[in-house]
Order: C-alpha cells, then sequence, then structure tokens
DNA sequence: TTGCCTCCTG
DNA sequence: CAGGAGGCAA
C-alpha cells in the first residue's frame, strides 16, 4: 500500500533542484530502492506536481515584486543565493539546509523568474491596450 | 480507459 | 502535502 518514507519525500525535494518534470523512468531509478506500482507511481508524480505548484506560486509573487519595485527590464532581474526568492525555495524544498543546492537551479530560477515578468508585463499591457470590455 | 497534469481545497 | 474535479492525450 505504501512503501515511500518521509527520507522518500526529502529525497524527492532535492531531486526537484534537478528536474521539474522528472520522467516516471527516471524516478524510477532515482528511487531504485522503492517497489514501484501504481500507487507509489502516481504518489511521486503527485509530489512533484506540487513542488512546481509552489515553485511557480512563488515565481509569480516574486516578478510581481519586482514590477511593483520598479524594474522595467527582464534583464535586471537576477537571482542568486541571496535573493528573496532563492531563500523562499530553499526554505521550502531544503528546509534543513543541510544540502548545496546546484548552481544551475539558480540560473534556471533566474530564467523562470524573467519568463514569469515578462508574461505579467505583457499581460499588463493588454489590459491597457484593451481595457474594459474589449476583453 | 489509463496516465499525467493543473487547479482548487483543506 | 493529500484529495478530488476536470481536461487531454494515448
Amino acid at each position: 500500500m505504501e512503501g515511500l518514507s518521509p527520507n522518500h519525500l526529502k529525497k524527492a525535494k532535492l531531486m526537484f533542484f534537478y528536474s521539474r518534470y522528472p520522467s516516471s523512468n527516471m524516478l524510477k531509478m532515482f528511487f531504485s530502492d522503492v517497489k514501484f506500482n501504481r500507487c507509489i507511481t502516481s504518489q511521486l508524480i503527485k509530489w512533484f506536481s506540487n513542488f512546481r505548484e509552489f515553485y511557480y506560486i512563488q515565481m509569480e509573487k516574486f516578478a510581481r515584486q519586482a514590477i511593483n519595485e520598479g524594474v522595467t527590464a527582464a534583464d535586471d532581474i537576477n537571482v542568486s543565493r541571496d535573493s528573496e526568492l532563492f531563500r523562499a525555495l530553499n526554505m521550502h524544498y531544503n528546509k534543513a539546509n543541510d544540502f548545496e543546492v546546484p548552481e544551475r537551479f539558480l540560473e534556471v530560477a533566474q530564467i523562470t523568474m524573467r519568463e514569469f515578468f515578462n508574461a505579467i508585463v505583457g499581460a499588463s499591457v493588454l489590459t491597457l491596450t484593451f481595457p474594459k470590455s474589449h476583453l
């Protein structure tokens, strides 16, 4: 019925730093000590789905914050280990802070942030161009 | 139908 | 995070 321990959850979170969309096969390799069945697989996939939700919610949150703080160019957005965004994400996926988050994750997070920034700015431009009834 | 995903709740 | 609803592709 189960097979996934709290440690597996912690391990999954660390894996998230490397891939946001691990395939079921990748999961099977990463969790080679687990006897997979539909429930286990679904469980793990659900975890990553939840991880992504949190990730994207934070992205939108901080992208809007940057806009409100006056940032006008996506290129002015940078994500480093001392960024508020990173602190929020690290707190969520690496609570114990006993793992060194790969540099690659910072790069990806920054790219994501910029994409959200542009998407939000773009959307606001639309509402300004086509106000009220026209949308 | 099955599998995976997002969205929304609690 | 778990559950359930609902969309979508295989």
